[in-house]
RNA sequence: GCGCCUGUAGCUCAGCUGGAUAGAGCAUCGGCCUUCUAAGCCGGCGGUCGCAGGUUCGAGUCCUGCCAGGCGCGCCA
């Protein structure tokens, strides 16, 4: 490649002029007239050598010898940016690479084969999922998958909470449905759960035991009706997430935790650090020593554990588990547990910082500019569910990835709705669809394309350069995008390529501008033409694949209905 | 009161370790269909980057203080 040249050329003339050590980035100028690749190694030396950045750059364009990394032309420029200027050939010379490496185009080993842990949605079974699960699911997807392109080996994990107090709400919710079917009145508690799903949930037990429990007030009854009701709704949470495309390598129930004893464990562990003391009948753990704003209270007065204690013990069992490496995606509102979790494992030991978080902000969903806050399902906001199925999975997945995590979400449901270009889903589909209707009209199988004996350096053309450029940025963005755990990075980049390949295409419209198109008489030209329309469908089908997005072959929209007949 | 996040064009948002005249989409205005699908493309309009200081050759980006919004601060989970 040209930029590793470029690169090893600059570090051999900076290592004569005195700067051994110097780090060179080289990256895209936004303007084209600012040339192929630039660099600003010298406005960065300009303090260590104590000369001036114009200088420095002088210099280091009159030692350069480039003439074998392709580079055309060299030019200082600004405050001291060195610009290059690629031919042709060597900048389309990206192709050969994406055509060869095919699907596997964008992919990386920085992460080695080492294993990670993503833990996302984490919903306990007391309903429905909501539009912040919806969040997460689409969040944490797509950070697993970016972690899995960049070399990781990725495990998704899924937590939840089969006992307690919300789940003894649950039963009692349940109990009183099931009750007032069978004709008993009894009404559902105060705090309980009011969603009519609740009534489902009921249905259903009802046709299981009949009126077992009707009069039966036992804790063993309540329990039965407890279990049922964790069937049911982990039975509809997982359909959900799986219509979602979105799928778990392994569920992580808190019971097991009790169960296996690893909550007393924990807790002897905690007191044999030394840094436990009783006050008030409660027994408390200095987290504030590991930085959590105040100590906190680990088992209570009446004997029993606070929930900090089971996260403990879960996130040990993440690293006995052999998971140095962990990511968990969560609400923001539960940010206030994260020091005091880290604090607890670091006096166990684990290092600090273990694990990471990805805390997204809430969501608003807007209609009409209006905005949408009931379910009758859920008995309060909208589900996931109903979401995906009224503008569809690749549109929700894509809005909920679409923005960086810590920013609000505004999910717009006319721009959802909206089947053109305003919807950037579409925008990025379309594109690929377009390719996919150049080989069609050319009768060729693009999965049979390789670059060949076509002679890229044919690619001259301003928008053909920046497209093949576009092209070349797609490895960078996907790493970009797992190292900062943000799909948006990967959003913003298919928006931006996306709108490259219609300005490409439309420019080369047969009617219009012949000398442009791709499926032109000239037979040079249009090898090397199919091979760039490859390389956008290449990079397009990848990104939508890393987010869980389909990439269509053509597009159909949904004709409205005939509303004047 | 304390902590975390956010504040960039009329709206929704990008802006990677401080670097070239602050970008995109939508909205709005004006052009372009005998098509490799116009579900599109090209161009125009539009910004004191919340406010005030500071560091720097250079600040949307770093530091300090304030203002506004969201969330969290329990022997609840």
């Amino acid at each position: 490649m040209a930029h590793e040249a470029i690169q090893a050329e600059l570090s051999r003339v900076l290592a004569e002029m005195g700067a051994h050590e110097a780090e060179v980035q080289l990256e895209r100028p936004r303007d084209p007239t600012h040339g192929d690749v630039a660099t600003n190694v010298a406005l960065t030396l300009a303090r260590s050598l104590k000369r001036s950045p114009r200088e420095i750059a002088d210099e280091l364009a009159a030692g350069l010898d480039l003439v074998r990394a392709g580079v055309e032309a060299v030019e200082v420029a600004g405050p001291g940016f060195l610009n290059f200027r690629l031919a042709s050939g060597a900048v389309a010379s990206v192709l050969g690479d994406i055509l060869a490496q095919d699907e596997r185009y964008g992919r990386s080993d920085v992460g080695a084969g080492r294993v990670v842990m993503v833990e996302f949605v984490s919903a306990n079974p007391t309903g429905p999922l909501h539009l912040g699960h919806g969040r997460q699911a689409a969040l944490g997807d797509a950070i697993a998958s970016l972690l899995d392109w960049t070399g990781w080996s990725v495990s998704r994990e899924f937590y939840y909470n089969d006992s307690g107090r919300q789940m003894e709400l649950l039963a009692r919710s349940v109990r009183a449905r099931y009750r007032q079917m069978l004709g008993k009145n009894e009404p559902v508690p105060d705090d309980g759960y009011q969603g009519e799903y609740v009534k489902d949930v009921a249905e259903s037990l009802v046709e299981e035991v009949g009126d077992r429990y009707v009069e039966d007030d036992s804790a063993e009854a309540l329990d039965a009706v407890r279990a049922h009701a964790v069937r049911m709704l982990r039975a509809e949470q997982d359909r959900d997430l799986a219509d979602f495309r979105v799928r778990f390598d392994h569920h992580f129930l808190e019971s097991s935790l009790y169960e296996e004893g690893r909550v007393d464990r924990t807790i002897q562990s905690l007191k044999d650090t030394g840094l436990v003391y009783e006050k008030d009948d409660a027994i408390w753990l200095e987290t504030s020593r590991f930085g959590d704003q105040k100590d906190r209270v680990m088992v209570r007065g009446n004997g029993q554990p606070t929930y900090f204690l089971p996260d403990v013990a879960y996130h040990m069992t993440k690293w006995e588990r052999g998971f140095q490496r962990v990511i968990n995606v969560q609400g923001s509102d539960h940010h206030g547990t994260v020091d005091r979790v880290r604090a607890g494992l670091q006096a166990l030991g684990l290092p600090a910082g273990y694990p990471e978080y990805v805390l997204h902000q809430m969501v608003r969903v807007e209609k009409e500019g209006e905005e949408v806050k009931f379910s009758k399902r859920a008995g309060s906001g909208m589900t996931l569910r109903e979401l995906y199925e009224e503008v569809g999975v690749d549109v929700t997945r894509y809005f909920f990835q679409m923005r960086k995590p810590d920013a609000h979400l505004l999910f717009d449901m006319d721009v959802a709705l909206d089947q053109s270009d305003k919807n950037p889903v579409y925008k990025v589909q379309y594109a690929h669809a377009r390719m996919c209707a150049i080989f069609r009209k050319a009768k060729l199988d693009p999965n049979e394309l390789t670059s060949g004996d076509a002679d890229l350096a044919m690619l001259g053309h301003e928008l053909e350069r920046e497209l093949v450029k576009e092209l070349a940025d797609f490895p960078g963005a996907v790493e970009r995008a797992a190292r900062e755990a943000s799909p948006h990075v990967l959003c913003d980049y298919l928006e931006q390529t996306a709108g490259a390949a219609n300005s490409w295409y439309h420019a080369g419209n047969p009617s219009r501008n012949p000398e442009l198109a791709v499926l032109t008489d000239d037979a040079d030209l249009r090898a090397a033409r199919l091979a760039l329309a490859r390389g956008v469908q290449v990079v397009l089908r990848n990104g939508l694949t890393v987010l869980g997005i389909d990439a269509p072959d053509e597009m159909i929209r949904d004709e409205p209905e005939d509303e004047d007949a």
